[in-house]
DNA sequence: GCCAACGTTGGC
DNA sequence: GCCAACGTTGGC
């Protein structure tokens, strides 16, 4: 018998065999190096191999995924994170050959052709997002103190806020490919379709304050880290007052404007160039 | 088998 | 560039 996971909330009560939703990471920078994998790019090419995962609960979602299993591609590692498309995982894990190849950057000597170490999907791209659904407007539902829609966000429900809450992207940032609960995948439909949020009203929270370097002033171990941090983190418990105060939504009619299309574009702006160019 | 260190990654 | 989360690795 298999976990599908441990211990987190996902799966507990659900069926085995119940369809799962899945969240894609497109990084545009891989080792120092821009990949400029964009939506346009995804759209343009339909399907495409979901090369370089190289992290190991990554791997572990990647192999658990079925052809057929919905996925949301996100745009990460960019000024404007958030949602884009919507797509579709096609061919279930395979080995990921890039890691064998020494030229490549997603190299892994570790990887060998005999016992692969990472894998990938085909994920197949469906539809973009009518609206593209940022980070920043997930998190500001998601920090609502309270467990029913902001205004203008009924339609959520109460199921969908808490959905969004729960949602992988703020306790696991940083991991690359996330599983998404189906309430959490239908509130992001949801939110897609609809639009019409102000974005320049969505205060972004500020940075949170850090307190531990006062503490440990000399050079501390990794583990001295991991537990200032864990006790820290004990000590400050959820929902200072602060923090709902930042759950107000504040006008901020200032908001450089510059950025429209491209936002969602996700291709990196046009440099500037030197006119140049012989 | 414990546990510290490592490696990966992205938001800020 | 810092911080954070966590699966894996490796020393013992």
């Amino acid at each position: 018998m298999r976990h599908c996971c441990t211990s987190r909330h996902h799966c507990t009560a659900e069926t085995p065999s119940s369809t799962n939703y899945w969240l894609f990471k497109a990084s545009r920078i891989v080792k120092g190096k821009e990949i400029k994998f964009s939506v346009d790019d995804f759209e343009a090419v339909t399907t495409t191999p979901w090369k370089g995962v190289r992290h190991y609960a990554a791997r572990n979602l990647i192999k658990e995924m079925k052809a057929g299993e919905k996925a949301l591609f996100y745009h990460s590692n960019c000024k404007d994170p958030g949602i884009a498309a919507f797509a579709e995982v096609s061919k279930e894990a395979y080995p990921d050959h890039t890691a064998w190849d020494c030229s490549h950057p997603y190299y892994d000597p570790k990887s060998k052709q005999n016992d692969p170490k990472w894998f990938m999907v085909d994920l197949t791209f469906e539809s973009r997002a009518q609206n593209f659904v940022p980070l920043t407007l997930l998190r500001f539902i998601a920090d609502s103190s309270s467990v029913s829609p902001p205004t203008g966000f009924e339609y959520l429900g109460d199921v969908g806020v808490s959905a969004i809450k729960e949602m992988d992207l703020f306790t696991r940032g940083c991991l690359n490919v996330q599983r998404v609960s189906e309430a959490a995948w239908t509130a992001v439909q949801q939110l897609a379709s609809t639009g019409g949020w102000d974005l320049s009203a969505k205060k972004r929270s500020p940075r949170k304050p850090t307190a531990a370097k006062t503490s440990v002033p000399e050079r501390p171990t990794r583990a001295a880290k991991t537990k200032a941090r864990t006790s820290m983190q004990q000590a400050k418990g959820r929902g200072s007052e602060e923090e709902l105060e930042e759950k107000v939504i504040r006008r901020v009619t200032s908001l450089p404007q510059k950025r429209k299309a491209e936002d969602y574009g996700e291709l990196p702006p046009p440099r500037r160039r030197a006119r140049a160019s012989v």
